[in-house]
Order: structure tokens, then sequence, then C-alpha cells
DNA sequence: AATATATCCTTCATTTTTCACTCGACAAAT
DNA sequence: ATTTGTCGAGTGAAAAATGAAGGATATATT
């Protein structure tokens, strides 16, 4: 797993430049320099800037989905809530301890690209996968189709906002961006909408729901 | 009010563009060209692409603000809780009412410029400032101030995913894709939300909150 | 009313800048 | 000695910006 020192560097470099500045916002030039590496190293070792973006978000991908695979393998002896809060919570680590490129590629999936469309199918459509099926049977029958859409794309929401509110995030959730400690907190949010939205779904409290 | 039809054109066009390709994947020949105008009338109105950019998102952001002032205005008679409502509700209005903008503008705020800064100072404070008190007021004083800080930001959060996500909205959200219905439906969800959290902030049914 | 003047808008041609990518030489490692 | 990695210079294309000139329209002057 050793790998080149310089491809591992102008990898890292890039993350960060993507994140600040956008893919099209950042020129090779400016990640070599920032890597401490010749221009020429990019071609040679990706073969073009946009060689570099997809190894790049397939790594952080096929990890992603290998992950979130994992967990869901190994809780399958819990309650289907309890699964999915552990998938929830082994999300939101995964993208904190890869906060940079979850950010930028959160942002890029938001546009119209041959590339994002890609990628959208190949490892998003997995993802969904696990997350929808198990959503919707904890939801139960009560619910009507079009609201329980709705409360998926919540969730959804709620998985991505840390990182595209990220500047909001710096400033209002006061001191402690600490990684560790954020997940844990952050989990218990999501865990209380949740809980309260399961609940909901089996006819308890909320009344005339659509 | 009314404008020169070319600027207005340019404007339409860019927005249109930046929305799907992003500020800098899209050329202002491109802009020119969708807008069946000259290169140089952009720069002749805008200056440079950059002033372009500004002109659209200062305009955007006035409008904003303006329209959430008036709502702030006209619901001083409510209670709070229902003068939130209507506040998220002019702002998911006006959001679905300027929606490429919308999702664009939201998109490069999570970059980091020194144009995005000084947007985040100018209106985002302001924004900021007119749902944070009132949220706060309604959560009162049982829940810890850090608490209060995520919920707010899930709240943010859900003001704004329908712009991030806005291809799984699309896939997801079946049909009905028609601004006012969705308006309609996706307020009730965040308000569903937010009755649930207030209430717990009220200390009733949600136990042992941190 | 007719002409002159100024302002606004558009177009064309050109320059300047930026950028991704290539090439061939050189060095290090195996 | 062959593979693997590094480097600087260079190329061509794309894109932004500029500037001068031409038209249109409105305003002012006689």
């Amino acid at each position: 797993m050793k790998q080149n020192p310089s491809k591992q560097k102008v990898i890292k470099a890039a993350s960060t430049l993507f994140f600040q500045k956008g893919f099209h916002g950042t020129s090779v030039r400016d990640i070599a320099e920032r890597a401490s590496v010749n221009v020429s190293s990019i071609s040679y070792y990706f073969n073009s800037k946009q060689g570099l973006l997809e190894y790049a978000v397939t790594n952080y991908y096929e990890n992603y989905l290998f992950t979130i695979e994992k967990t869901f393998n190994e809780t399958n002896l819990l309650t289907p809530i309890d699964k999915l809060h552990s998938l929830i919570s082994t999300i939101i680590q995964y993208k904190q301890n890869n906060y940079q490129l979850t950010c930028f590629i959160q942002r890029e999936l938001s546009l119209d690209s041959v590339f994002v469309r890609e990628m959208t199918v190949t490892y998003l459509a997995k993802e969904n996968f696990y997350l929808k099926n198990i959503f919707f049977e904890l939801l139960g029958e009560r619910l009507k189709n079009d609201y329980k859409q709705y409360l998926f794309m919540q969730l959804k929401g709620m998985l991505i906002t840390p990182y595209i509110l990220h500047n909001d995030w710096k400033n209002q959730v006061v001191g402690d961006y600490s990684h560790q400690l954020f997940v844990k907190k952050y989990v218990r949010v999501i865990k209380d909408w949740l809980d309260f939205t399961v609940m909901s779904g089996e006819g308890i409290k909320r009344k005339a729901v659509y």
C-alpha cells in the first residue's frame, strides 16, 4: 500500500486545492507547486488532469462503499433501526476522515457532466440502495410514498450538509471542531431526528400526515 | 426597471451555464453564444467575467434579503413559531423562483475565495440574523447551547439541500417537480421537523438531551 | 422641423494571458 | 542496462480582455 511519495503528494495537494478552488479553478501548475513536484509528473502518473481527478474520486468511492458494506454486513444481528444508526455513523465517520475530498466531490456532484453521471450510476446508486431499503422499511406502511421520499431526501441532506455548509459549520459550531467529537455529536443529532421520524411513521404522535 | 434586453439575456444565459458547468467551467464565449450577443458586450456591461458574476450574485442576494425582510416585518403579529414558518416558506419560495442561480450560488459558496467571504459577511450574516434569533428563542433554555447550534445547522441544511442534491431530488421525488407544489410540500416537511424540535426544546417527550 | 451632438450599444480584429500537455535529456534505482 | 522517476523548456490551443470603429437612438440646438 506504500505508494510512491510523489504520487501521494500530488493527490494530497490536489485534494486540498480542488477543495478550495474547485476542479476548473485549479491548474496543474498550482498542484505541482503545492506538491513540490514537477508539472510533468502529473501527466506521468495520471496522464492528464482529468485522470488525476478520476483516480482520486474513484479511490474515494471504492473505499467509501467498502466501508459501508462492511458495516452493513457486520450489523445483521441488530434491529433495523440500530443498523441504520450504525450505517449513518459509519458514513459520517468516513466523510470526516476524508474531509476535503468529501466537500469537493459533493460540490462537483451538483454539476452536470458525463463524469458526474458516471459516478452517480456507479457508486451513488449503491449507497442509495443500502440506505433506502432499510429506511423505507422502517417508515412502515402508514405514510404516503410521496412523503417518504421527502423524508429520505431529508436524511440524505443531513449526511452531506456539514460538507457543503462547511463555512457555516466552522463559524457556528463553536470551538471544538475535533473530528471525533463532531462525529459523535452530529450522529446524535441525526439519531434524534431519525427516531422521531420513524416513530411518526408508526403512527404515534404525528397526526394527519398528508 | 425595464433594463436593456441584451444585458438581461446575458444574465439569463450565464445563470443557466454557471448552473450546469460552474463558473470556471463556463467561458464567456459560451455565454455570449447562448445569449445571442457578441462576446465584447459582456465586457461592455460587466467589465469582466468576474464582474458578471458579481452583478448576478449581488442582485440575487439583494432581492433575497429584501424578500426576507418584508416577510419579517409583515409577520410581527404572529407567534414566533408561525413567524419562523413564514420565513421558511418565503425562503424556499424565493429559492425555487430563482432555481438555477440558487443552485449555482450555493455550490460556489462552498469554495474558498475572497468573493465568497465578502458575500458571506455582507449577505449571509443578515440571513443568519433573521433566522437564528427567532429559532434560538423558540428552543428555549433547556438545551445546551452547543446542541442548539447543531439544530440550527440542521435547519439551514434543510433550506439548501434541494439545491445541492438537485440531481437526487429530480430522480427521487417522483413526478411532480412543479415549483409551487414542491414549495408547499417541502415546507410542510420542514414544518414537521421544526414543530418536533421546538417541542423537544420545551422538554416534552425527548429525554436526556445531552 | 431639421440638423447637430452626445450617449448608448454592438461588432470586428487583435493582443495578452493562461493553461494543459509533450518532448527529450538526465538521474536514480533495480 | 533497463526501468522508473524527475526536470526544464517549449508548443499550441483556448480563453479573457482590449480598443477602435460603426450604428442606433435619444437629446439638444438652431
